[in-house]
RNA sequence: GCGAAAGUGGCGGAAUUGGUAUACGCACUGGACUUAGAAUCCAGCGGAGUAAUCCAUGGGGGUUCAAGUCCCCCCUUUCGCACCA
């Protein structure tokens, strides 16, 4: 009898996951038809993101989606309507690379993939709706991407332009800004090289305003994400000026030069100025050929945040990439230099050590009217600001590094305006503001002007917007924002990806193919080298076409999208049903889409705190502008999971710590593998992977399994009287829901009661940790306790316990212990929810629902201190009174060792039903 | 260098609001069952001490009747950014 009571986790995980996805039991409608079936459930978009089809899962998947599977059930328990859609991020470098090492195709490679993953994650029993699938590198969903593509081109946001793009020699492809990590490819860790190319952008500059501004509002998303994500969009105001060049024999009125300025500066935007530069020099350094004479190149354009120092600027510093360098460089020593300048930093962005050279021309300080020489500096970044700055060694560590090595004047002009709130303050410099010595280091604070004319006395942010307002009064400079961040570079020279739908016209030029014409369809007949260009740019087939204007011959743009732009929208896709889209006019239905956006809660890796968070973010703004949902936030939760690590590492081939899930799933059950990911540490730190960790959650569920079945075999199997045996049948099937006559519990065992006053508590918590600190491990090791305390109840138990309340205490007891693991352990909650007689699936069950059996505690436990210090417990009536507690504490044996005498206390403190501290 | 988070038994971790630190799990030790092992069950498990007690939440100060929790300084680790003017 007991060995056919085994867990059987095989069979009963494949019966349920049987039932779940024949009936379809987590597939919903787009919209629910509320109020007609009287019911009004709230909307929960439960979403985790999607993996890319490498082969297998891994453990990361499974915690992740653990995660999001416990999330959804238990909003579903709560009666909620929840659309948890998967899918596959399927274009991308590892299937092109297995293309190349296994002479495979590409397409076939991802979809075998794909099958296997979907099986696995099958047996892991997650609640998805499979309905909504998505593939990405099918061209029903790129489809829609090359639309939006299309009509970003007809408006702006996306663009070609020739630049300096980060480049992968082992990728073969070039990388945007966000996917280079300390000089390095994100994927393969290959050190990054320069490179000038043709390349698309999409305008995420226009957006920057918003995606900051809109930080503040995502009250659910980590402090440290959206820090991450305010860094990198680095917005900085200041002030941009226009330094006057003297170049030989330079001596023209001062007056009529800033009319010079101002028309210029009318003409041209700071922002178009800025593309302008980036192009010249792109054009023009490597041949350091001198530009034509006019206004642009007879002012020096500089950004700084600091315009309270201008007094203090004593060099002007450009970057090697400036186009005005040729103008400015005197002498062929310097060109030569020069040119060294730009080669390095054409090979990389790393830099040791701050270089210079001196150009040999001058400039002219607007606001003292002071000859500042003009260097190189390949500290100086062309593509921030305007790559012109002012130096100001005295207040800046990086011009104070500079000055100090090429021997430059340092001037003081902000002093500190209180000692002791500045600790870069230097005692030294105190005593002599005016006689220009040199400081020791730079003061980087705010604080008092000196030696600034007119401005001397203003504090630092007063001269700020004064020297502004002066300079933009004159016009020689203007207030502008900078922003860190960049255009999103989405040009990729690989064949796996979705097809850019542009063609290069003889007569027409750029043009983007006709809306109606779409999809653009990756061609299957291609050959992989493995060098050299992406394989779509031998293709001539591919390459050859017509232009869509005028029929006439054309040439397809061969560069592939970042495979990031395919996750930037996947989540507004999932709202609506695929089935739909074969006479959709549109990706997603808008109703649906407007419906369920945003997701409620968004589970995956920090690893995407700044690329695909910020891409999706910046994407749905598109889609609103677009026209094509009414949204503004794509997350409104997000919970970023930690790694799962193996002896202090992250799981790797190399360092051999991998643990196969689908091993595991094979030895102890999915619910198992899932209930260990969820109880060993909270989501957000990193899970320390521990075999035998596995085996006391193996343990745990054979406990709740034996305890259920114990349960029945109590009640229904051993050889009690029929009579006895009726009674229970009626229990069978007494209501789940709750039964509030107290008097019925009159007969229940006391110890019952108690489990069930500490099953009440756990209640309460579990809602708490489920709606949204998440705290799974929490949840779990209550439910842990209190199985421990019934198995404790049943070992001490006598017949006469088995009386029909008691039974029936017992019974809701497991069911809602059932209940509150069921987000975590579908599997073996719904078996033993069946066993015990549930008429439903346990997903329908609801809630736990608190049963108050008339049974208060009305002692409880008291600590007593003496002075702060643990000396004794006591045993007092609830709610006593801080005298009563005090005399009752005098009495305790070890408290009367200390103190003998009452007289001696001077003061208690007591805090209600918990403790109470006796100060002598 | 700048910014952020964290540091609790042998290990993963709990203590959500300042109020009995170490819940729960793993490992370990002893015992029962067994020819033996596995599994299971029972008991123990921060350190020192026979005990009374004392010492313990990275270190040092402070606030408080009371500090893992609050404040200041320092150390270490992890993560992010790295010349952004």
């Amino acid at each position: 009898m007991e060995q056919e009571k085994n867990y059987d986790f095989y069979s009963i995980e494949k019966k349920w996951q049987n039932k779940w996805y024949s009936e379809k039991t987590y597939s919903i409608e787009d919209i629910p038809l509320n109020n007609v079936n009287g019911e009004n459930k709230q909307k929960f978009y439960c979403l985790e993101m999607f993996p890319y089809p490498s082969g297998r899962i891994h453990m990361g998947h499974v915690r992740n989606y653990s995660i999001g599977d416990a999330i959804a059930r238990y909003k579903r328990l709560r009666g909620c309507y929840v659309l948890h859609p998967i899918g596959f991020d399927s274009f991308g470098l590892p299937a092109e690379n297995a293309a190349i090492k296994n002479n495979t195709n590409p397409k076939e490679w991802t979809l075998k993939n794909i099958e296997t993953m979907e099986v696995q994650l099958k047996k892991l029993g997650l609640s998805y709706d499979w309905d909504r699938k998505i593939i990405t590198s099918d061209s029903s969903y790129y489809k829609w991407e090359q639309l939006f593509f299309v009509q970003m081109y007809k408006k702006g946001l996306a663009y070609k332009k020739l630049s300096r793009v980060n480049w992968c020699e082992s990728c073969y492809t070039t990388l945007a800004n966000e996917q280079v990590e300390n000089g390095k490819c994100w994927r393969c860790g290959n050190e990054i090289t320069i490179k000038n190319m043709d390349q698309w952008f999409f305008k995420i500059t226009d957006y920057a305003e918003e995606l900051l501004s809109e930080l503040d509002n995502l009250n659910g998303w980590p402090e440290k994400v959206k820090l991450m994500q305010k860094n990198w969009i680095g917005k900085s105001e200041g002030l941009s000026l226009f330094f006057k060049i003297v170049y030989d024999s330079d001596d023209k009125n001062d007056k009529a030069e800033e009319k010079n300025v101002r028309t210029a500066t009318n003409k041209l935007s700071a922002k178009e100025k800025n593309k302008i530069n980036t192009e010249n020099h792109l054009a023009s350094a490597k041949t350091l050929e001198s530009t034509e004479m006019n206004a642009e190149t007879m002012h020096l354009e500089i950004f700084t945040t600091r315009p309270d120092t201008i007094f203090g600027a004593t060099y002007l510093a450009i970057s090697p990439l400036h186009p005005l360098a040729k103008n400015l460089l005197k002498t062929e020593n310097a060109k030569i230099k020069t040119e060294e300048l730009i080669r390095k930093s054409l090979i990389s962005k790393e830099l040791s050590e701050k270089e210079g050279i001196f150009t040999g021309s001058y400039a002219i300080n607007p606001f003292n009217k002071q000859k500042l020489p003009i260097y190189i500096a390949n500290f100086v970044l062309m593509d921030y600001g305007t790559g012109a700055i002012m130096s100001v060694p005295a207040h800046d560590e990086r011009d104070f590094e500079f000055a100090k090595k090429y021997n430059i004047k340092i001037v003081q002009v902000i002093k500190n305006s209180n000692k002791k709130t500045s600790p870069n303050f230097n005692e030294d410099n105190e005593d002599n503001e005016d006689d220009g010595q040199e400081l020791a280091n730079p003061f980087l604070g705010d604080g008092l002007l000196i030696n600034s004319s007119t401005f001397t006395g203003l504090t630092s942010e007063e001269a700020k917007k004064a020297i502004s307002l002066e300079a933009e009064k004159r016009g020689i400079g203007k207030r502008v924002i900078n922003y860190r961040l960049k255009d999103w570079g989405i040009s990729r020279q690989r064949y796996w990806g979705c097809p850019i739908p542009i063609v290069y016209c003889e007569k027409c030029g750029t043009v983007p193919l006709n809306e109606k014409a779409l999809p653009l369809e990756l061609p299957e007949n291609v050959t992989f080298t493995g060098k050299g260009e992406s394989p779509l740019a031998k293709l001539e087939s591919f390459i050859n076409t017509c232009c869509p204007i005028c029929g006439g011959k054309a040439k397809r743009e061969t560069d592939t999208m970042d495979t990031f732009v395919e996750s930037s929208w996947y989540y507004a896709k999932y709202t609506t049903k695929s089935r739909s889209s074969s006479f959709e006019q549109s990706p997603f239905d808008k109703k649906a889409a407007d419906y369920w956006l945003p997701v409620d809660q968004y589970v995956g890796g920090v690893e995407h705190a700044v690329m695909h968070l910020l891409y999706a973010r910046f994407f749905i703004k598109i889609l609103r502008d677009l026209g094509y949902l009414n949204v503004n936030e794509p997350f409104k939760n997000l919970l970023t999971q930690g790694m799962v690590v193996k002896d202090g590492s992250k799981m790797s081939k190399s360092k051999g710590n991998v643990v196969d899930p689908d091993d595991l799933i094979n030895k102890y059950g999915s619910d198992t593998v899932r209930l260990f990911s969820l109880f060993a540490a909270p989501p957000e730190k990193d899970l320390e992977w521990n075999d035998k960790g596995v085996e006391g959650s193996y343990r745990f569920i054979i406990k709740i399994y034996k305890m259920v079945v114990l349960y029945e075999h109590e009640h229904y199997l051993t050889n009690i009287e029929k009579k006895e045996q009726t009674k229970f049948k009626e229990l069978k099937e007494l209501p789940l829901s709750p039964i509030t006559d107290k008097n019925f519990f009159k007969e229940t065992n006391i110890e019952l009661k108690k489990i069930n006053n500490e099953l009440n508590v756990i209640i309460k918590k579990s809602e708490t940790e489920m709606e949204g600190r998440f705290h799974f491990n929490t949840v779990i090791s209550s439910c842990m306790e209190l199985v421990n305390k019934i198995y404790e109840y049943n070992k001490n138990k006598n017949q006469n316990d088995l009386n029909k309340s008691g039974a029936y205490l017992l019974k809701h007891i497991l069911n809602s212990i059932l209940m509150i693991l069921y987000p975590f352990i579908p599997h073996i909650c719904s078996e033993c929810f069946e066993i015990l007689g549930g008429d439903k699936n346990i997903e329908y069950a609801g809630w736990p629902e608190i049963i108050e059996t008339g049974y208060k505690i009305d002692t409880c436990n008291i600590a007593v201190q003496i002075n702060g210090k643990l000396r004794s417990q006591i045993t007092a009536n609830i709610d006593s009174e801080q005298e009563d507690i005090l005399n009752l504490s005098l009495e305790d044996e070890k408290i009367k060792k200390k103190i003998s005498d009452i007289s001696s206390v001077k003061k208690s403190i007591y805090v209600k039903n918990k403790l109470i501290n006796i100060i002598i």
